[in-house]
DNA sequence: ACCTGTGGCTGATCAC
DNA sequence: GTGATCAGCCAC
C-alpha cells in the first residue's frame, strides 16, 4: 500500500499512466479536495483530504483561482495579481490569477459585463471555469483516487422511510403529521443498521444520523434517488426541529442549490447537496445513464434495477410504497427488514453501476461527485484543457454552432428475410478521425488525437490486464477501467459538434460524418457486386442476406473478399448472423437468434411510449413472424380483445408510463406562451396537488366509451384505478389493438407466395 | 447553472 | 378528415 504522497507507479495498477490523460502530479490516495475561504490577506486555500490506511489525513495547500482572456482585455481585468503570457498566437492568450475566489469572480462579472457591452460572445473574450475544485485539479495535474482501488474508499448507504398521513399517498416533509420513520444506513465493509422510528422520536432519529455519519466518516455518500427524496426530506426535517445537518468533514451542514441532471434526452430537475469533504452519488441518475444506452430496464426503481441486475435480496420483505405507514402502525420490525434490505440492495446497485465513475475519477479533473452527474463531452473538454494548462498554451474562442449532416440510414428490404447476417465497421468514428486525422482546427498542440489514440491504447491495454487477471477485485478494477475509456472514446465525435466545447469544430464533425457515410455506401455497393443482398443499414452496421455458400471455404473467401475492399485503418467485422429478420423501417427491426432469442430493435417495435400490453402484443407477434407461423396471428389477436373487453388485465397493461420532461410550471407556461399542445401527464400532475418536477415518472390510462377521446381530458392516474370500479376506455383500446395488428400482422400478398419481400422504391 | 452528436418513427394535438 | 407540428423515445 502507497503511503499518502507517494508515487503509485512501482509496477502497481496504475503504472504506464503520463500527464496527458493522468495529470502530472503524482499524489496518491486523495479522496476529496474542498475550496475554503481564507482571511482577506492570506488567500484562498483548497483542504486535500488523503486516506492513509483508517486515517483520513488533511492538508491545506495554497490556492490561486485563474481565468484565461484576451490580452488587450486582461490589461484592465481588476483583482488580478499577476499576468502570464501563453504560447501559440490564439485569442485567449493571457493566464491571469488572483488570490481569492471572491476576486475572481468579481474578475469574471467584469469581464461579462464587457462583453455585454461590445454585443459578443463572452467566450471571445476569456475563459472562465466556474468550480474552484475542478480549477485547482486542472492546474495542480492532481486527481482523487489516484493508486486506489475501489473498494480502498469509504462508501455508505442511505435509505429513510416516510409516514404519509392517512390519505396521502406521497410523503411531504412540510405536512403535519408526516415524518421520518426509518433510516437505513450501510457501508462497503458489510455494516448494515436501521434507526428505527419505533425506539426514538424523529429529532432524535435525525442527530443519531449525524452523529453515524461523522463516527463512521465515509467519502462517499450513496443512495437511490438521494438527492430529491431522502437528503431533501433530512434537510427538512431537521430544520423544523432546529437540528443542524452538521454531516460535512470540517462540522458543516450541507450546501444545497437548485441543479439539473441530464442525460441523453431526458433532463432531471434536482435539488443538489454539496457535502465539505465527501461525495454525494445518486444511484438513479447512474441508472438513467445506463438506461439511455441499453434501454433494457421495465423500470428505475431500486427494486426493478435490483431484479435486472440479479441482486435482489434473497427472501426480501416487500411492502407496497402507499401501505408503509399503515404496515408501520401494527408491524414497526417489517417495516425496519424492509429498509435493511433495501439499503442493502442500495449498496449493491452501487457497487455495480459506480465503477466505472470510480475510475473516471481517477484521471480527470473533476470530483468523485462531478464525475457522477457531468456529461462525456464536458469531460473530453476537461481534458484537453489540462494538457493546454500544463503547457501554457493560449486558448481559441469556440466556433459559431451549426448543424450538420450525420450518418446514412436507409432500408432496402420490407418483411421477413431468412438468413440474414451483420457486418460492422469497428468503431468507425473513432477510426476514421485517426487514420484521416480529422481534429478540430484550433487544436494547434494536436493533444485531441493524440488523446484519442492514447485512450485506444490503454484500453485495450486494460482489457488484457482484466482479462489476466486471477484476483476478482483486479479483474473489476480493469473492467471498470477499460469501460471508462470506452465512453469516452465513442465520444470524441459528439465533441466536435458540441457547441459548449472549447475545441469543437463543426465542419471536422460534419466531414467525420460525411467519410462514415462514403464507406457504408461503398460497402453496400461491394456486398451487391459479391452477390449479397442488403436489408437495411445504419450509421455504421449492414444486415444482409450473403450469397449462397456451398461450404465453409466459400464463406470466409467471401468475407475476405468483402473486409479486403475496406480502406486502411477500417476494419470490418461479422458479428451476428440470424436465422431471420423481420425489417420494418429504419432503425425498426426484430431479429430471430439460432438458441431462439429474440432482439427488437426500434420505437415502433418496443418504445415504452405503447403501453405495456401493445409491446407484449408485439413481442408475441414479432416471434410468430419470425418463426413462419402468420396462420396463429389472428387467435393472437382474438386473445388480446378478450382479455380487453373482459378487463381482465390489471390496469398497468393498458397504462402509458411518461417522464415529465418540464416541470408542470414550466409545460403552463409554454401552453400559455408558445401554445404547446396540451398533454396528458402535465394536465395529471397540475390537476393532483402533488409537486412534481421534470424527470418524475407518472402512469395514467384513458377513460371514457367512445373510441376517439381526447386523451388529455380523459386520462387517469393508474394510482386512482379502483379495481372494484373499472373505468377504461374498452373501444379506446381495442383500436389501438386493432391498429397496431393491421399494421404489422397484415402483410401484402407477393407473387411467388415465398419470401415475404417487397424491394422498396 | 447545466449541457456529446444526427437520423427516424409514432401518437397526440390542433388549425384548417 | 387531413396535414403539419411537436414531444417522446429509440438506433447508432
Amino acid at each position: 500500500m502507497n503511503k499518502p504522497g507517494e508515487s503509485a507507479d512501482n509496477g502497481n495498477v496504475e503504472a504506464g499512466r503520463d500527464a496527458l490523460l493522468f495529470g502530472s502530479d503524482p499524489t496518491c490516495r486523495i479522496v476529496a479536495v474542498e475550496h475554503a475561504e481564507g482571511a482577506p490577506q492570506d488567500g484562498d486555500v483548497m483542504e486535500v483530504f488523503i486516506r492513509n490506511g483508517p486515517e483520513t489525513e488533511r492538508q491545506a495547500v495554497p490556492f490561486e483561482p485563474f481565468l484565461t482572456a484576451r490580452a488587450d482585455v486582461a490589461e484592465e481585468c481588476p483583482a488580478v495579481i499577476s499576468r502570464e503570457r501563453l504560447d501559440g498566437g490564439g485569442p485567449l492568450d493571457t493566464l491571469l490569477r488572483f488570490r481569492s475566489w471572491k476576486d475572481a469572480e468579481k474578475a469574471r462579472k467584469w469581464l461579462a459585463d464587457l462583453a455585454k457591452k461590445r454585443k459578443c460572445d463572452k467566450r471571445e473574450l476569456f475563459l472562465f471555469v466556474n468550480d474552484p475544485v475542478q480549477q485547482y485539479l486542472l492546474m495542480s495535474g492532481r486527481t482523487l483516487f489516484r493508486g486506489m482501488v475501489f473498494e480502498d474508499i469509504r462508501r455508505m448507504q442511505v435509505d429513510i422511510e416516510c409516514f404519509t398521513t392517512a390519505g396521502y399517498e406521497f410523503c411531504n416533509a412540510e405536512r403535519p403529521g408526516d415524518r421520518i420513520i426509518a433510516i437505513g444506513m450501510a457501508d462497503n465493509s458489510g455494516w448494515v443498521e436501521v434507526l428505527s422510528g419505533a425506539d426514538m422520536e424523529e429529532a432524535a432519529l435525525i442527530s443519531q444520523f449525524v452523529e453515524i455519519v461523522k463516527k463512521r466518516d465515509p467519502d462517499v455518500i450513496e443512495g437511490h434517488n438521494i438527492f430529491n427524496f431522502d437528503l431533501s426530506y433530512l434537510a427538512a426535517r431537521a430544520k423544523m426541529h432546529g437540528i443542524k445537518l452538521k454531516i460535512g468533514r470540517d462540522g458543516s451542514v450541507p450546501e444545497v442549490r437548485a441543479s439539473q441532471f441530464s442525460a441523453g434526452e431526458r433532463k432531471i430537475a434536482y435539488e443538489r447537496f454539496d457535502v465539505f469533504g465527501r461525495h454525494i452519488v445518486d444511484t438513479l441518475f447512474l441508472l438513467h445513464a445506463y438506461d439511455i444506452t441499453h434501454r433494457s430496464l421495465d423500470g428505475l426503481g431500486l427494486k426493478e434495477a435490483a431484479v435486472h441486475f440479479g441482486i435482489a435480496e434473497p427472501g426480501r420483505v416487500y411492502i407496497e410504497g402507499s401501505r408503509i405507514s399503515s404496515e408501520f402502525q401494527t408491524n414497526p420490525a417489517r417495516v425496519m427488514e424492509y429498509v435493511r434490505h433495501d439499503v442493502i440492495e442500495t449498496r449493491r446497485l452501487a457497487d455495480v453501476l459506480t465503477r466505472s465513475a470510480f475510475a473516471q475519477a481517477s484521471f480527470l479533473p473533476f470530483s468523485y461527485q462531478n464525475v457522477c452527474v457531468r456529461g462525456n463531452a464536458a469531460k473530453i473538454d476537461a481534458l484537453l484543457l489540462r494538457e493546454y494548462l500544463r503547457r501554457r498554451h493560449s486558448l481559441p474562442a469556440p466556433s459559431a454552432q451549426r448543424e450538420f449532416e450525420g450518418g446514412a440510414a436507409d432500408i432496402f428490404v420490407r418483411g421477413v428475410v431468412k438468413n440474414v447476417h451483420h457486418a460492422d465497421v469497428r468503431s468507425l468514428y473513432p477510426s476514421l478521425m485517426l487514420a484521416r486525422k480529422i481534429a478540430p482546427s484550433s487544436d494547434k498542440l494536436g493533444v485531441f488525437l493524440k488523446l484519442l489514440e492514447h485512450l485506444r491504447m490503454v484500453r485495450l491495454d486494460a482489457r488484457e490486464k482484466m482479462e489476466n487477471s486471477r484476483d476478482p477485485v483486479q479483474k473489476r478494477h480493469y473492467d471498470a477501467l477499460q469501460t471508462a475509456f470506452k465512453v469516452l472514446i465513442n465520444s470524441f465525435y459528439g465533441y466536435l459538434g458540441f457547441d459548449q466545447g472549447t475545441f469543437s469544430d463543426f465542419d471536422a464533425a460534419e466531414r467525420v460524418a460525411a467519410e462514415g457515410r462514403a464507406i457504408l455506401c461503398a460497402m453496400i455497393e461491394k456486398l451487391r457486386a459479391l452477390g449479397a443482398m442488403p436489408v437495411e443499414m445504419d450509421t455504421d452496421g449492414i444486415y444482409f442476406v450473403p450469397p449462397p455458400f456451398h461450404n465453409d471455404a466459400a464463406k470466409a473467401k467471401f468475407r475476405a473478399d468483402f473486409a479486403s475492399s475496406l480502406p486502411s485503418g477500417i476494419d470490418i467485422e461479422f458479428d451476428g448472423e440470424y436465422v431471420s429478420m423481420f425489417s420494418y423501417k429504419v432503425k425498426n427491426y426484430a431479429l430471430l437468434c439460432a438458441d431462439g432469442e429474440i432482439i427488437i430493435k426500434g420505437a415502433a417495435l418496443k418504445s415504452r411510449g405503447l403501453e405495456p400490453f401493445q409491446r407484449s402484443f408485439l413481442r408475441e407477434l414479432v416471434r410468430l413472424k419470425l418463426e413462419g407461423r402468420d396462420e396463429e396471428l389472428p387467435s393472437l389477436k382474438q386473445e388480446y380483445e378478450d382479455a380487453i373487453k373482459r378487463r381482465r388485465w390489471p390496469i398497468t397493461e393498458l397504462a402509458k408510463t411518461e417522464v415529465l420532461q418540464d416541470s408542470p410550471a414550466t409545460y403552463s407556461a409554454k401552453v400559455a406562451r408558445d401554445g404547446r399542445a396540451r398533454s396528458a401527464v402535465y394536465e395529471l400532475a397540475l390537476a393532483s396537488g402533488r409537486e412534481y418536477r421534470a424527470g418524475d415518472q407518472i402512469s395514467y390510462y384513458v377513460t371514457g366509451d367512445k373510441k376517439n377521446v381526447a386523451v388529455h381530458e380523459k386520462a387517469r392516474l393508474v394510482s386512482e384505478w379502483n379495481p372494484d370500479n373499472r373505468d377504461e376506455n374498452v373501444p379506446y383500446y381495442l383500436a389501438k389493438l386493432d391498429a397496431l395488428y393491421k399494421k404489422f400482422a397484415v402483410t401484402e400478398a407477393n407473387g411467388d407466395g415465398e419470401l415475404d419481400l417487397r424491394e422498396t422504391e
